[in-house]
DNA sequence: CCGAGCATTGGCATCGATAACATTGTGTGC
DNA sequence: GCACACAATGTTATCGATGCCAATGCTCGG
């Protein structure tokens, strides 16, 4: 039964108001809003009814300012579209959003110290109570490390600060399954399109491969770098296929595989009769490309939830001990792969 | 040449302790730091300088209660990770960063009145300046009206309210692009898989592509109906693909296009030389799939940009008469078109 | 040489909610 | 039947920056 009673012109009504319409004191108020144990269901009641006639709306920029809390995170993460980054976004704000967290983002350009020290500073300013780095930290500054120190931070790329949390998928792993597959599939050995060297991940998966590669005696291939872009993939695609050696690549993101697939098409190379290509990340358009990417799925969704609740552990209690976290990819099999052919 | 001082343990310093130090008032402290135009160079330097040595950043929240004024601005999305939300989210997120203001974001998971309603009374709750509506407004509800009211507004989608402003790509134009452009090559007409009816694009690009056929005399197919995703355009791919009559399809996503061209493929009709696909979007990887994709390509960016600028205008003067803006889409011809056979 | 007028700066109240402390009222044990 | 404990509510100070108005000091014209 709401209804914003007659006295809408002026300012939006405020705990006082409240208060007196329910007939009781402001704190009496505020103790009934925040679910106080010490409150006469009674008083609540009219309290609530008060809150229901006035629409009020509790006024954060005050409960910030005299509790210190803002019940809002941040989250940086660089300014790219891939879909890494968008799903674990989503991910994060779903899970802050159920535990009652705004979420305020700051995406930076590059991936310098002082862009992500500006990033982080920003969200500071607004008083987050958490913070989510999504981006690798190349260099922590002293600044940096401070603010890790100040606000409750847990770092998703895998970088570590000496108070930072840590939650991540097991990149190598993700590599191993990819790795594995292929060799499964009965192919000599497996050439890899890496992510950007700055990237913990990338870097993980990489030594994932190679550490299957080498544990079962193959030759390693050199490595391949590209930047996650599928221009990118496109162009290793282009020398990779002129290597009449390779038949199976793991290549580090679906964008970039997309990339692959498109160039060895170019050369004549067939995918997979001729060569295998296994993706990660699973994108919802990796179904959908010819031939179907198969690809190792990562549980972008699990992994903002898990970010969001071990925040909120970190925050409600600071001196715990940080426990870093994570989740499992799962290998996807679709099209793109097919036994070697001797 | 920062520096923070010994007083670290106790909290942050504010700005009573910037006057001691710099030997003013806190009030010309306020002064010096908003760029007010009476304060002595000298004092502003000694100002800056305690500022500096300090360490001192202002408190958002004290800042926000005394003045009303926030310096942020929301974003209400849909809880998806298609390329179109992703990017306009980005171009926002860039824009509003250059102008100073930061962003907060609300998802919802719906188009719900009541989750959008949710979720605008989520970032009211922030005291956001002003509100980026990306979603479509299904029905107006009064709170929603009063919101709107409340805190300027701007539709991206395209949906009105008696209070908003709207920036929009022109949709229509899109469509009559893709579509002349399939006539151009000769096609006799064009089929056309549509987006969700919620959706005043995806509903302006169906206008647009039968206002062309109607033009030009052309009889006009049944409309399919996809909801973005690559899965429904697969569905209405194996659809289209068991008419023989189809030669040319307007899809209005690049993603639902994957889908149809996947579909088609399966059938056993290639693209382009039996059947030419156009998309919308331009998503990095239509130039990577086989075929590359023609595409309409959406400015994305610059309306995000076009969007916050207009926002400030709007909050800066709340009375100025709303404007409607909007921005061109370009097509992109690559290789899933191609002329008609005869 | 003096008062008007402007440029600078300081004091005080204020935004809205909360924490800490004070107060009233109620029940219970001896 | 009295004191003491504890539950329920009210009072006051506080968070940090800003707006408004007063006060100071300086310059310039007459």
């Amino acid at each position: 039964m709401k209804n914003q009673s007659v006295r809408d012109a002026s300012r939006p009504p405020g705990m006082a108001d409240v208060a007196r319409v329910a007939g009781v004191s402001a704190q009496t108020v505020s103790r009934a809003l925040a679910g106080h144990p010490n409150v006469q269901e009674k008083t609540r009641a009219k309290v609530l009814a008060a809150v229901d006639q006035l629409g009020y709306r509790k006024n954060n920029a005050a409960r910030m300012l005299s509790s210190g809390r803002s019940r809002t995170i941040g989250v940086v993460t660089l300014q790219t579209s891939f879909y890494s980054r968008t799903a674990l976004t989503l991910g994060i704000e779903r899970a802050a959003q159920e535990a009652g967290y705004a979420v305020s983002t700051a995406t930076t350009a590059s991936l310098d110290t002082s862009a992500i020290e500006a990033s982080m500073l920003r969200l500071a300013d607004q008083h987050v109570e958490g913070l989510v780095l999504a981006v690798p930290l190349i260099h922590v500054s002293r600044q940096i490390e401070q603010l890790t120190r100040a606000v409750p931070t847990i770092t998703i790329d895998g970088s570590r600060t000496p108070t930072t949390e840590v939650v991540a998928v097991d990149q190598s792993l993700a590599a191993r399954l990819a790795t594995r597959h292929l060799l499964d599939l009965g192919h000599e050995t497996v050439w890899h399109v890496a992510g950007p060297g700055e990237w913990l991940d990338a870097a993980s998966r990489a030594q994932g491969w190679r550490a299957v590669l080498e544990a079962e005696g193959r030759t390693v291939p050199p490595e391949l770098k590209g930047d996650w872009s599928p221009a990118s993939g496109y162009r290793n695609g282009l020398i990779l296929g002129r290597i009449p050696d390779v038949t199976a690549v793991f290549v580090a993101s679906d964008e970039m595989a997309f990339g692959v697939i498109r160039a060895l098409h170019e050369l004549g190379r067939r995918v997979p009769e001729d060569i295998s290509v296994v993706g990660v990340d699973d994108i919802a358009l990796a179904e959908y490309c010819s031939p179907s990417l198969t690809t190792v799925a990562q549980p972008f969704a699990e992994m903002g939830a898990l970010a969001v609740s071990h925040l909120m552990r970190y925050i409600a209690d600071p001196d715990a001990s940080p426990e870093p976290a994570s989740v499992e990819p799962t290998l996807v099999v679709r099209a793109s792969t097919a036994p070697a052919r001797r």
